[in-house]
DNA sequence: TTATATACAAACATGAATGTATGTAAAGAG
DNA sequence: CTCTTTACATACATTCATGTTTGTATATAA
């Protein structure tokens, strides 16, 4: 009953996708009704569909919250013009990653619950698609830093850019899901960083 | 109405399992009714609850229909006692699982529901735990692995067995869920064998 | 100042899935 | 050859989430 302005009524849609997150992480996505997403926000239904269609559009939301930037993010770190050291780029962007992931527990939530508390299928299906799309560009990101890398010869020379990439690639897609999934079973700060070290170590010359 | 041996109920219940695989698939795990099911089973929501507790068990029981015999098949790959060629068997260990993804479709569709046709809450929660544990058990492999390729100095000697072996872990993870999620996207019989060999070629003296 | 659109709350209608209880025909035991 | 158990099918009761509709107080525009 009380008054709202479009502020307040920015401020009740930002709640309902913080219970929306809340929520999801504790039961799952599909078993989370908007009565209850909407009650631990303090609101009914009535403002849930006020401001999204549907779960699903709720929940595509929450994603983009914190998608978005981290995709703009993408671009600062990984910086291909004049880069006087491409391997040590490469580490910084993933370690950066992680340590975005460690401070904001946003992003850590969102990830777990379109992790471990989503199914991929109707609606859905291509969110997982925009995901591995995702992920073959940063392929080709650590492609292009890693012919650099090989232009000054800082690396290990039996593999082409793109093995050494794909190598890359295929380690942090594991070593994120690993992080999320077992956040508890090891010391999660330190664990993805010396990974990270290592794994460049590896093929420095 | 037709009679049934203990042969024929033994049927019944795979057939059950059958028919949940390809709806979990289809529908997501939570989405998918005990009646849509059964009807595919060609049986009614009866033959369901006298197999099967509930949907839970029945998730379960097609979960362990393919990763039982996982397990105890990689006993098989990977042999640690009179080891000539340590990291061939990883090579091999990794290209085996792979091969038989390929080869399997049922555990490629289990693979496919289980990372991304399922949300693990509540009673799915210690699966999640059971996956991770699975993966520190490979762990351990790897690195007893790799510290016989130190032992005949057939590796690049700056890194400890076990950084090694972490590192080879979150590349199969890695490799595990792409190869899955993006069955489409890539020519997959080639991609996983090409990145493994690439994997392995780069440790190697 | 009035009219309209906003931002919800409350009530309603519906459907769908679940679990259980009961019925039943055949298999297997004695 | 009966009796009991197996392996289901059928029917029932209940819960619960969803989408929609209606009501309403306030903000905002004219």
């Amino acid at each position: 009953m009380v008054k709202k302005t479009k502020e307040d009524a920015e401020k009740t849609r930002n709640s309902i996708i913080d219970a929306a997150r809340t929520v999801f992480l504790q039961r799952g996505v599909s078993r989370s009704s908007l009565e209850q997403i909407a009650s631990k926000a303090g609101v009914t239904r009535g403002a849930v569909y006020w401001h999204f269609q549907n779960k699903t559009e709720l929940m595509l939301a929450m994603r983009e919250r914190v998608f978005l930037p981290l995709i703009d993010q993408m671009e600062d770190t990984i910086n291909l013009e004049e880069n006087v050291d491409p391997l040590g780029s490469i580490e910084e962007f993933m370690c950066s990653r992680f340590e975005h992931l460690e401070s904001c527990q946003e992003t850590r939530e969102t990830y777990e619950i379109m992790m471990t508390k989503c199914e991929y299928v109707d609606e859905f299906a291509n969110v997982l698609q925009q995901i591995t799309s995702n992920c073959s560009i940063i392929e080709d990101k650590l492609t292009a830093c890693y012919e650099q890398a090989q232009a000054k010869s800082q690396v290990t020379i039996n593999m082409t850019a793109r093995e050494l990439a794909k190598d890359s690639n295929l380690f942090f897609i594991g070593l994120l899901h690993l992080w999320i999934k077992d956040a508890a079973g090891m010391n999660a700060k330190q664990y993805a960083i010396d990974a990270i070290k290592n794994h460049i170590k590896l093929r420095k010359k």
